[in-house]
DNA sequence: CGATTGACGTACG
DNA sequence: TCGTACGCCAATC
């Protein structure tokens, strides 16, 4: 897989998180070899407006499977129903069965 | 051009 | 075990 951008490195595993599946930004960024630069990871999606497909952004939340860039969507309710719309449970901010739901790259793709 | 912030996470005390 | 500090890189002020 030819190194691109690290932006649109993250923007790719992004895209390949299935619906249903919630993904963090520290498992990105550490499949990209940065495992401490997850605060690029976010910053990527920050451009994800710009960049083309779309990236379901929705589907990438922090650690603790909290929406934390919920607020950044065109409605900050926007990021929960589309959870919601492909099944997964989201509670106060919070997606439910967070273990359950977790899409991992490196242990699905690398796998 | 320099300092601060930002959708996070890990390390250390 | 919980709290605080730092790192990472880019964009914005």
């Amino acid at each position: 897989m030819a190194e691109k951008d690290f932006f649109t490195n993250v923007y790719d595993v992004v895209r390949l998180i299935p619906s249903g599946r919630v993904c963090s930004y520290g498992v990105i960024a550490r499949y990209l070899g940065a495992a401490r630069s997850a605060r690029m990871v976010g910053w990527a999606m920050n451009n994800v407006h710009n960049v083309e497909p779309p990236v379901p952004a929705h589907r990438v939340v922090n650690r603790l499977g909290v929406l934390s860039g919920k607020h950044h969507f065109s409605d900050p309710k926007a990021m929960e129903e589309l959870l919601a719309k492909e099944g997964v449970e989201v509670k106060d901010d919070q997606v439910q069965k967070f273990d359950e739901l977790f899409w991992d790259p490196i242990k699905e793709l690398e796998l």
